[in-house]
DNA sequence: AAGAAACATTTTATGTTTAAAATATCTCAT
DNA sequence: ATGAGATATTTTAAACATAAAATGTTTCTT
């Protein structure tokens, strides 16, 4: 008889003991990854362009925007509370890197887009922030790549599904 | 003569343009997943036991270590800074789940440990978040489980070597 | 011993983030 | 038209996070 089978059902109990930590542990680890790579691109914004990473994602969701954008679809757009994009934006507009102009159709709306400034300085911040990227995370080979898109897309999805 | 070879050759300037696409792709999948999981068991914390993430970790840093900690360990471990520790103590003292107490040989440091409360309202809460990840993470199969771990090691690796 | 340097922690100042309340505007059924 | 409810944004209050200064303690060197 194949011995494998009768592991596997006597390991029925134990296994999801086991499973447990391993995924406690692939969380822990995941998490430290992301830590660390967000503190390093905080840093290096911090120290070569004097800005907040909060601060340069809103300017790179307008920089994909050309028309702009209203404060919904930027809260929206980056994950976060809409009273935290008023005080984002009120930083970066005090700064000239934005504007705020109304909508012609809907004075409720604001419709945000960057200024020439903002522009020019998010350009070489963007190019910089490709680069420590791919220092980061460049090393990993392309089939190594694929399989973990792969994998955070299902995790991604299955996440999603749970939230509901 | 095998084309693949004529294309490699030719798509080495396009290449590296490639791969930063592909790097930051990945690294915006890897960000967001992270921050979807991260957010998910802030809100299952707060809706179920009424506690913060940063709060329930420090405990977590505390049930590992019946002896306690100095909360000079509790920064390196946590991996945030000491007055940010000084403030979460301070909170989860009032509520009478920590305790800290001075050091016998040691006049500058405090012994930081779970009070009696603290470790019965951990043990509940650490049963839930524990099925929580797994919820979020428990889908995958072994050898995807591994080769996770392993690339993640490897960027980790990596990471740590750049800041220096 | 005395002073310098290192250490452990707290305090202060500033900024980020959220949820919830407040304000203003829009839409739509009646 | 008008009032109810939905929508867009800002403000407010509380928690969290960092860096830097301040405080008190220990250790080392001489």
């Amino acid at each position: 008889m194949d011995p494998s089978i009768a592991q596997l059902s006597l390991d029925h109990e134990s296994r999801i003991e086991h499973d447990d930590h391993q995924a406690i542990r692939l969380w822990l680890r995941l998490l430290t990854c992301t830590n660390l790579i967000e503190r390093h691109l905080r840093n290096r914004l911090r120290g070569e362009f004097d800005i907040t990473l909060p601060r340069f994602d809103l300017m790179a969701q307008l920089a994909r925007e050309p028309e702009g954008l209203t404060m919904g679809d930027l809260s929206q757009r980056m994950m976060v509370s809409g009273g935290n994009v008023s005080g984002i934006a009120t930083q970066l507009e005090k700064e000239g890197l934005i504007s705020r102009e109304p909508v012609p159709g809907n004075r409720r709306a604001f419709c945000v887009t960057l200024t020439a400034a903002g522009h020019k300085r998010f350009a070489e911040m963007a190019t910089a922030h490709e680069g420590w990227i791919v220092d980061c995370l460049g090393e990993l080979s392309d089939s190594e790549y694929e399989h973990m898109m792969a994998m955070l897309k299902d995790i991604k999805t299955g996440v999603s599904a749970i939230k509901e």
